[in-house]
DNA sequence: GCTGATATCTTATGCCGTAAGGAGTTGTCG
DNA sequence: CGACAACTCCTTACGGCATAAGATATCAGC
């Protein structure tokens, strides 16, 4: 399920976030054996292992030597702690892309670190993207890409439409990847085999399946270069992702002509459906 | 959080899904007070108003009259319930869609169905896609959707990286919608509301973050026609949802220009990155 | 030394999925 | 008819979760 973020103290939170209003020196009370910092590493380090359905406060805890509610001294609750984690998280982006080679070079690094990066941490994946964290390395993760798509002259009411679609595309990209890694770890079975009992047991329970859907058995037949050693699913996703990209890149080359044409950075122009 | 569907006895989950093997009549013991058929109803019925973080066993079965435990005399267990659910909800989508105008037109037909659908039941944007359902309902949905995109005469190896494409681009932008949606009637906050007080707390807590990020400024700028009477969010997404689609569409007709002009369906030229 | 703020722990509440086992119902067979 | 087996449904229980409440220990400044 998503993950959705702390309704608890805004003020709080974001102050956390942006680590506004830390505490002054020399106050009464027991030095605090812990701090944000620390719990939020930590938290990364199970999530990052575990996956983030194991992720709890008593299990963070655990790993610093203390209970669950120690925490709460440090942070409102979980879902305060989890937006820390992610924006802490996104700081290993980029922070910028060499433009010198166009847009179109630049947007295809910046998709394959972006998908590199949820591959890393596939628990981002499942934080809200609705309500974002706002967090300073959420900004800045958007300002470099629309660093890049400046460069496609488009306005910005066609940039901020590009920008979604391509984080639905890396994020969906990463999620089935990310999903698909978890079978041989939960199960025991590798990837290809549990597609393969999957498919027996489908002729078995629904016979005249082919018959039944014979444009899914054409779309599912391999046209493929071999994959080498990567799993059979995460080679249909590469292959995937390098089809869709390149249909991304396309489309935005195509509405930057087109606006390029009226000069006017795609505003006022309609979409020529 | 994602929830992934039930890992136990493969066979049986599918004989489900496919009502393969239903049971013979005049069995010993008491009558069936339920059918599994009523209790994916239920389970719809409780997701659908009040979503999937509040579906449980226990919810399900008060609403039958009957505990918690009673459901497993019909359902392995709560994954494959979620599975049952799934792709029972997904019977209500098209089963075609009309080809006589073109797959542009078909194409958006179907994401503007598809959207509709996921806000009609915004828990399924939560079901695992890596490990599909493998129900009846999922394979129609692929089929129809395949039948369009074989109008752009690519291949399969093509066709499949626009499938997720698609999907991701709906899905994504469902999903923005979906959470949206929850905020209000989570917080008691309109949407407008909640977006202006984090504005405030921003300035508050980061100052000087205009400054810091003066392309997020400048994309978040408005040049956008009004909404009428659309919340803040959802306005900005289905701006973004047609500015998306229109890229989609003319990526995908680049790629099949392309291919037309080797003659081969798209299947051995490199894209021309 | 006292006061009051602070860090941490223990305990408890009310959820969750589901394992185990018992009680009551109903068909078939002797 | 009675016995048995299959079946539905229930109660109870376990171990997990987030977190509220309150007890206890620690420390700075007066």
């Amino acid at each position: 399920m998503v993950v959705y973020a702390g309704q608890g103290d805004a003020r709080r939170s974001m102050a956390l976030l942006w680590r506004s209003g830390e505490p002054n020196e020399a106050r009464p009370g027991p030095k605090p054996g812990l701090s944000v910092d620390a719990i939020v590493d930590a938290a990364i380090e199970v999530a990052d292992s575990e996956g983030m359905a194991a992720l709890s406060m008593r299990r963070v805890g655990e790993r610093l030597g203390r209970t669950g509610m120690a925490l709460y001294t440090y942070v409102p609750g979980k879902g305060e702690l989890i937006d820390l984690m992610y924006d802490r998280a996104l700081a290993e982006l980029p922070a910028e892309y060499d433009l010198s080679g166009g847009w179109r070079s630049a947007l295809t690094a910046w998709a394959e670190q972006t998908l590199a990066f949820y591959l890393r941490h596939p628990w981002t994946l499942q934080v809200s993207q609705a309500r974002p964290v706002l967090g300073p390395n959420e900004f800045a993760m958007l300002e470099s890409l629309v660093a890049i798509l400046r460069g496609t002259g488009l306005g910005p009411r066609r940039v901020r439409g590009m920008v979604a679609l391509l984080f639905d595309f890396v994020r969906g990209a990463a999620t089935t990847v990310a999903e698909s890694r978890q079978v041989p770890s939960a199960t025991g079975v590798s990837d290809e085999e549990w597609w393969q009992a999957r498919a027996s047991l489908l002729d078995e329970v629904a016979p005249g399946f082919a018959d039944r859907f014979p444009l899914v058995r054409w779309v599912e037949s391999d046209d493929s270069e071999p994959g080498g050693d990567e799993p059979y699913l995460e080679h249909r996703v590469s292959e995937t992702f390098s089809v869709g990209l390149a249909v991304l890149l396309d489309g935005i080359e195509a509405a930057a002509a087109r606006a390029a044409q009226n000069g006017n950075g795609g505003q006022a122009a309609p979409p020529s459906t």
